[in-house]
Formats: structure tokens, sequence, C-alpha cells
DNA sequence: GGACGAATTAGACAGAGTCCAAATGTTGGT
DNA sequence: ACCAACATTTGGACTCTGTCTAATTCGTCC
């Protein structure tokens, strides 16, 4: 996703690229996790889409939600084990979590080397790698 | 954990090493979570402690998850969504998870090195790494 | 045995996410 | 404009994981 405003119609734009057609309810879905900047769980989603006007369903957002991560749209962070985050960002990237206040932090990938990994299980291919650094505060 | 049998007696001296009450219960849980290999979610758990004779209620088996967590004898693995593992080896390591079929493996974390990390935030302390790398069957 | 605190229990409850059948929206052809 | 065919959305019921609570049971110590 190329970093610019996310106006409703870019929005429709990105969505037919991917091949998903822009409804109403999945456009203001895409605005509200692309132009809040965090890491969102669906229940926020859902809160977020409902404030402004058009109403829209929980059923909607879980469908667009996993559309999306079909599409390779967005990402799904799984750190919390009451419920999923979406990332808009699909970089490679890793995350800090925060374990008091739930908060996630990206950490670019770009620079970060992981040595010493066993061979993978034959006839296995990697889908990915996630490292998520938990972090508190420090205790004085 | 040191390498042995996990006979109930074994396991009794265990829990009182931490504190914990060795209570019927407790022990066939811990008798489940250690003499199985694996990775047991609660509710294989439930069902495995339920096969043989006393009877354990769902309520006690997540009580004593979350005490035996607390008390820092097993660990809880996050890579599902819809549910927690619970790992009875605590040393560090970590995982590849085969997102076909939910099976997690260890890796040992002697000798993985990880380097470029950024800083933690000001004040901050790291709680603990986890790396996952998800893999798949090759598509031959 | 009696008393007291710790542990267990059934079942109600809460929250995330899925499923389904009905309704609504969209598109293309005539 | 109308219709047919298809895609999307919807409310609500449902499932599943996990928590909570008040009542019971267990264990221990006197």
């Amino acid at each position: 996703m190329s970093r610019q405003k996310y106006t409703r119609d870019n929005l429709a734009e990105v969505l037919r690229g991917r091949g998903i057609t822009p409804t109403h309810q999945r456009i203001e879905i895409a605005h509200a996790i692309f132009s809040h900047g965090e890491h969102l769980s669906a229940d926020r989603i859902l809160a977020l889409v409902n404030d402004r006007a058009s109403e829209t369903s929980k059923a909607t957002v879980y469908n667009t939600l996993n559309l999306f991560l079909e599409k390779q749209l967005i990402r799904e962070v799984i750190v919390d084990p009451s419920k999923v985050f979406y990332d808009p960002n699909t970089e490679p990237h890793h995350h800090f979590y925060n374990v008091d206040t739930g908060e996630l932090t990206d950490i670019d990938a770009r620079g970060i080397r992981v040595t010493g990994l066993p061979a993978l299980p034959r006839g296995m291919a990697t889908a990915g790698m996630d490292i998520i650094v938990r972090i508190r505060s420090m205790p004085d």
C-alpha cells in the first residue's frame, strides 16, 4: 500500500486492484483500518464503521476482514488469546507487544536477521515468520 | 523439569516444589500435559483427564492451567486465533506451526540469534520473545 | 468429630466469531 | 425500463473458549 491519503475513492481503486468489488461497506471498513494508524480488533472496527452513518453488520465486518486477508490486503496478528488484531501493514515486519496495555508496535523486518534456525521438516515450506517481543513497563 | 518418568508421585513432588498443593485433579492435569508429549489445548486436556476415572470439571481445568502458568510450570503458546495451547517445555524455545494441521513443534532457542532489533521504548523491559515459523506442506 | 480454609463443581454467563436463509443491491441483456 | 442471475449484506441464532459465582466437598489441625 503506497503512502497517500486514504480517500474513499483511492480505497475503491485499491480494492479493485485486488479483485475485490468495492462496496459501500467494504470501503468504510478499509477506511477504518487504513486511516486509523493502529492495529484494530474486529469489534473496534465494527464500532468505528458504525460511528458514522452507514450501518454495517457484524457478519459483514467479519466477512470483509476475511476477504481482505485472503486477498492479502491486510494481515492478522495473533498475540492476544482473546482476539485477533488486523494489521494494515503487509510489509515484512514484526511486533512489540505491550503485555500491560495490549498495545502493538511495528518493528521493520529489514535489518533483522535470525540465525541458527533448524532446517524445515521435509516437504515443508515457510509460510512466514513472526517475531513477537513481549515488553512491559520497567518495575521501578 | 528434569527428564524422568512422570509418575503421579513424581508430579506431586514437582507441584509441591512450586508451592502448589498437589490435589487429585491437579496431578491428573499435570500428568496429561507432561506425559503426553504434545502441545495441548484446554479442551483436549479436559477430554484426556476425563478419559480415565476421576471426573474433573471444566472450571478446574482452567483454574489449574492458570495456576500452573502463574507458577511457571507451563507456558502458553498463542498461534491459533481460536484457542491457546499449553506447553510443558519452559526452556527458552520457539515454534514451528503447521498452518495446515495446526501441529506445533519446538525449536530449541540455543543457537538462535536475532540481530537488528531496535531498542526498546523508554522505560520498557523485555518480557520474552516468541518466534513462530509458520510452515505448510510444499505445493507439488 | 468439628471447624476452618482451600479446592472443586455445575451451570450461568460473556465475548469472539461463524452460519444461514431471507432481503437487498448490482449488472447485463433485451 | 424490465427482468434474470448473481453477489453482497443482514439479523439472529448458534458454537466455542473461557470466566464467574455460589454452593458443596475435601483436608487438615485441634
